[in-house]
DNA sequence: GTATATAAGTTAAATTTATCACAAAAAAAT
DNA sequence: ATTTTTTTGTGATAAATTTAACTTATATAC
C-alpha cells in the first residue's frame, strides 16, 4: 500500500519508541506490550497502538510485541536499517563533542566529514577525521554523497551554511545554532537548542 | 487574573518567539507584526496572536508589536527576567562543551556548579569552575539553592543522578542522556537527543 | 478630511489529535 | 474443556489545536 500520509506528530514519537525498545532489549526483555512500553515513557497504551497502526500490525493479542521484531520494523520505517553518513560543519567545543560522540553508530548514523573555515583548525585531526576547509564543502559533500548534516557554527553563519549544504545535496539538517533556518521543500530541518528547552521549563517555576 | 492554565504547546512556542524577537532587535528593528514574526519562523500570524492572547494584550492595531516591550513581557512570562544558576552533572566532551558555552548568560541562565564522579577530573578547572565530587552534590546544590540542572552523564546513571538532583531541590532538569527519566509531579524535565531528531528526519528520506 | 491599508485581539468553525470502548484473538488459570 | 485474563487493532467519540473570519483601532495615502 506504500507510504500513506502519517501525521508528523506520530512520526516524531517513533524514535522514542525505538530508543525505549532497545533499552528494554538491553535489559534482557524479549516481549513488551503497549501498556508496558507506555509506562516507561508516560504515553498512553492506546496512543502507542494507534501510532503503530499507521504502519501495520506488529503485535499479537494476549502477548504484545516481540521486541526484536518491533525494533526491526521501526528501524525500517525510520530508514535507519542503514547507516547514514553525516557531515559536521563547525568545530568549536560543541562540534568537538559531537565528533567524539560514540552513540551515533548503533542508531543509524556516523560522522564522515568535518568542516570548518578557521585556518588554524583546518587540517587538524578531530576524533580521527581531518578537518576540511569549508570552502570545499559543496565539492566534497557531493563526492561522498552525504545526505545528512549537523550545523554547529554560530548563528550569523548558520543560514549561509545551510544554503550551501542544500546546494550540495544534503536532505536533512540538524541545526545547533540558536536561529531559525529556511530550507526548500523536501529538505528536513530540526533544531537543538538548550535555551529554548530551559525557558520552556522556567515558565513553570516561580 | 493570575496565571490561567495555558496549553503547554503554547508555552513551548514562546521561547522561539523570544529568540526571534531578540534577533530582530539585533538587526536594528524596533517593531514587528504577527505576520512579520510568523514569516521568520513559519508559524501563522493567527497562531502567534492567539498564543500571545493567553497572556495579555501586547500589540497595537495598525502598527503591531514594539519589539523591546514584547521581549520584556515574554521574559517575564517565562521567568527569565532573572538569571537562573545551573548545575551541570557529568563532564565528558559534551559537559565540557556546555560548560564553555557562552550563550546562556544573555538568556536567563548561567552555569554555577559542575559535578563529576571521576577522581581524575574532580578538582580540575573547567571553564573557570572547579569540578566538584558528585558525592557531595546534594549538599552543595542545596547550599547554593540551585533549581535548574543539566545531565550529561551516560544513560545508565541518568535516572540516579536525576533522583539525587530532585532530592537536592532541583525543579527543572535538561537531560542529554538518551533515556527517559521519571521525575515527581512539579519537577520539569526536557530532553535533548540528536538521534531522536535525526531519526525523525530520516523517516522522510528514501 | 476622507478613504484605504495595516494589524491586533477574539469568536466561531474546521481540523487535527488523543482517548475510549469494544470485538477478536491468544494465553493463562481453573 | 471452559472460564478468565491479557492484549491488540480499530471505529467512534471527545478533546485539543489551528485556522479563518470579523470587529475594532491605528496609521498612511490621497
Amino acid at each position: 500500500m506504500g507510504k500513506r500520509i502519517v501525521p508528523d506528530i506520530v512520526v516524531a514519537r517513533l524514535p522514542l519508541y525505538l530508543q525505549t525498545l532497545k533499552q528494554l532489549q538491553r535489559e534482557g526483555e524479549y516481549t513488551t506490550s503497549s501498556n508496558g512500553l507506555g509506562k516507561r515513557i508516560d504515553i498512553s497504551a492506546a496512543q502507542i497502538r494507534k501510532d503503530l497502526s499507521h504502519f501495520g500490525e506488529f503485535g499479537k493479542q494476549g502477548t504484545g510485541y516481540a521486541i526484536s521484531y518491533l525494533i526491526e520494523q521501526l528501524e525500517e520505517i525510520l530508514n535507519v536499517n542503514q547507516v547514514w553518513d553525516m557531515a559536521l560543519v563547525g568545530v568549536g567545543f560543541l562540534g568537538h563533542a559531537i565528533a567524539n560522540f560514540r552513540g551515533f553508530n548503533s542508531h543509524g548514523f556516523q560522522v564522515k566529514l568535518i568542516f570548518d573555515n578557521n585556518p588554524t583548525v583546518i587540517g587538524s585531526n578531530i576524533a580521527g577525521f581531518i578537518v576540511q576547509d569549508s570552502n570545499k564543502m559543496e565539492e566534497i559533500i557531493q563526492e561522498h554523497n552525504v545526505k545528512v548534516a549537523m550545523i554547529t557554527v554560530d548563528s550569523d553563519h548558520a543560514q549561509e551554511v545551510a544554503d550551501r549544504l542544500v546546494k550540495s545535496g544534503v536532505k536533512a539538517i540538524l541545526n545547533y545554532a540558536p536561529v531559525t533556518i529556511k530550507v526548500p521543500e523536501g529538505v528536513q530541518i530540526q533544531y537543538i537548542d538548550p535555551i529554548i528547552e530551559l525557558q520552556h521549563m522556567t515558565y513553570y517555576l516561580d
